[in-house]
RNA sequence: GGUUCGGUAGCUCAGUUGGAUAGAGCAUCAGCCUUCUAAGCUGAGGGUCAUUGGUUCGAAUCCAAUCCGGAUCACCA
């Protein structure tokens, strides 16, 4: 019975127990077994309502012959039972609740599973080179990176990717305003973090851009037209031009720019901790899928227009037609995007594909599959995109333009700050070091906002307060700070609790044994959020343990213990993340 | 309009394959405490699970319709 959760050995105890009172067949599809709710007496619930109409029997007398037949055979496991209603409740052994801790407490790998031989791509992050990450980047960072690690905890061989836009017009516009405008200026002699640098002068390239389009139309002429007349966009779209025909002071420029970028880029994900074991660039790209489109022209999947653009017809699928390549031979987004599959999968042999997208993508990405499905591409039907909603501020959406996008390196300084002026007030950390110190802010401080962006389901669109998530409240610190820590080490303060104890008896406490009821449940929840590829089952169920953790930390003798064990407990947490 | 996702406490959100009296944090109120008057402790109030109908022993959960909100429906990426 190693290795099995409590509740698959309460079923198959069940069915086992079942057969041989009733001599027929059962499966655990006949019953449910669940958690029982806290304010009944048990551990495990039985529900035996279904049982009641094939047996006929009522579901007191059922609860009755499955709880004594239960108790018989498993003495070592359940010590007693109630029943109400349909409902059979289990009440666990402690010396199996002592087992299971003394058999897992000092196992590293606590939790997780075999290696399984499956090779899944995450492609999340996908920034632009023309401004700083935000509020919305770091959702889809935290979102991808904690799939990412489920899958890696089921067994499964991960490929973190990462495709940077870094061409295109609105790359032109940041490098014709820098030309226009800096001087010459650099990240350096402005002393500015180069992702911001280069997005000063996207925004003052919209800025130049209103002002012109507003001229334009002064002297009568058409909102639309005057953008696309406006001098500067002429100078952009000329600029793009000359990128593609690959103009060398062009091309340095923009290697310049974007270098300045991805410095700031790099500060910014070592912070929160992402990184890609792959980064593919859209300039090298966007070129693909050129023969994807004769491929599928041959195939029949694709037809030709009489202009000359190539298409694809959904509308058996429920969808619209489709344009794959431009009249004038250009390809477009979603045939760049089915190269890059295709790629993906060539390189790799991947099994599976996860895109973190935000769902204003999600009918590209169903086009994306169903044209990679009639193409033949190899695991066409394993492109997943885990699709995401939009994080919102309580005064509304976030527009670049009107200036109200919560910038993610002033959201993080924040949130450290926070925490450090919460720690400080509360007084515990006295005798910490400078660097101690440090690490225990960013801990607390990223491990807060982790929280906040996660614990939403990923579909839903989100409101993020910035007020308000700054919540060091109560529980909340020690929570965060257990968010990111390995389980298996919190199993392990709390075997050592229980076994070092100088307590005689084995008798549990009830807050041991709902810490270690709340961590048999790691595993299941793990697997869960792995199928639903949904990070924050993972991320709700992690706040239950740390309040039943914090009960436990706060009036056990890790409360009692003197200074310089807090210290080494609290160091140990921060170099858990 | 078509497609699609959502609507749960004053606010932000959980709620497992349909199960027991729908939960948490914040906010509110009461009490505890006070040399710096608390990001602390105890407790309380707060719900038509958008609406209506259906399925059944049993529905926030499944089905249908309606209302409200978001996203999308480009030779942009």
């Amino acid at each position: 019975m190693k290795g099995m959760t409590i509740i698959q050995m309460l079923q198959k105890a069940a069915i086992e127990s079942l057969q041989s009172l009733y001599n027929q067949p059962f499966t655990e599809k006949d019953f449910q077994v669940s958690q029982t709710k806290p304010e009944f007496e048990g551990n495990y619930t039985v529900v035996l309502f279904s049982l009641t109409k094939s047996l006929k029997k009522s579901p007191e007398a059922l609860g009755k012959e499955l709880g004594d037949e239960l108790i018989k055979n498993h003495s070592h496991i359940f010590s007693k039972y109630n029943v109400i209603k349909g409902f059979l409740n289990l009440t666990i052994t402690d010396d199996h609740l002592l087992d299971l801790l003394n058999r897992n407490y000092n196992d590293v790998c606590f939790g997780k599973h075999k290696i399984n031989g499956k090779k899944i791509m995450v492609e999340y992050s996908s920034p632009n080179t023309n401004k700083p990450i935000h509020l919305g980047h770091l959702r889809n960072n935290f979102l991808g990176w904690s799939v990412a690690e489920i899958l890696k905890a089921n067994g499964y061989d991960v490929i973190k990717s990462c495709i940077v836009n870094d061409r295109g017009i609105h790359i032109c516009k940041s490098m014709i305003a820098w030309q226009k405008f800096a001087n010459g200026a650099t990240p350096q002699t402005t002393n500015t973090k180069g992702d911001h640098f280069v997005g000063e002068y996207y925004v003052k390239f919209n800025g130049e851009l209103k002002k012109e389009v507003d001229e334009l139309k002064n002297k009568g002429t058409d909102e639309e037209v005057a953008e696309k007349q406006a001098p500067i966009m002429q100078q952009a779209q000329a600029m793009l031009l000359d990128w593609e025909e690959g103009k060398p002071e062009v091309i340095d420029l923009w290697k310049k720019m974007n270098g300045w970028v991805y410095e700031g880029f790099d500060v910014t994900y070592k912070r929160i901790g992402s990184y890609f074991d792959i980064t593919y660039y859209e300039s090298n790209t966007y070129l693909l899928g050129k023969d994807i489109v004769k491929e599928g022209l041959a195939k029949g999947v694709f037809f030709k227009e009489e202009d000359g653009s190539i298409w694809i017809d959904l509308t058996e699928d429920g969808l619209d037609k489709k344009i794959v390549q431009r009249r004038d031979g250009t390809s477009v987004y979603i045939t760049q995007d089915i190269g890059l599959a295709k790629q993906k999968y060539e390189e790799y042999k991947i099994d599976k594909s996860i895109y973190v997208i935000g769902d204003e993508q999600n009918y590209h990405m169903k086009v994306l599959k169903l044209i990679a499905e009639k193409l033949d591409l190899p695991n066409a039907k394993n492109i997943y995109h885990l699709s995401y909603g939009m994080v919102e501020l309580p005064s509304g959406k976030m527009k670049s333009r009107e200036g109200t996008v919560v910038d993610a390196d002033e959201i993080i300084d924040e949130m450290i700050s926070t925490a450090k002026h919460h720690t400080e007030e509360l007084g515990k950390v006295k005798d910490f070091n400078e660097h101690e110190l440090d690490d225990l802010y960013e801990t607390l401080g990223l491990g807060a906002m982790k929280f906040y962006l996660l614990r939403v389901d990923p579909k839903k669109r989100m409101v993020f307060n910035p007020e308000e998530s700054i919540d060091f409240h109560g529980f909340t610190g020690p929570f965060v700070q257990y968010t990111y820590a390995r389980i298996q080490s919190v199993l392990r303060k709390v075997g050592q609790q229980s076994t070092v104890d100088s307590r005689q008896s084995t008798e549990l406490l009830p807050l041991e044994k709902e810490l270690i009821l709340t961590l048999e449940q790691y595993s299941s929840i793990i697997e869960q959020a792995a199928n639903e590829l949904n990070p924050s089952v993972v991320a709700n169920y992690v706040f239950d343990l740390a309040k039943t953790f914090n009960s436990f930390y706060t009036e056990h003798s890790i409360a009692n213990a003197d200074s310089e064990e807090k210290k080494q407990l609290r160091l140990q947490i921060a170099s858990m993340t």
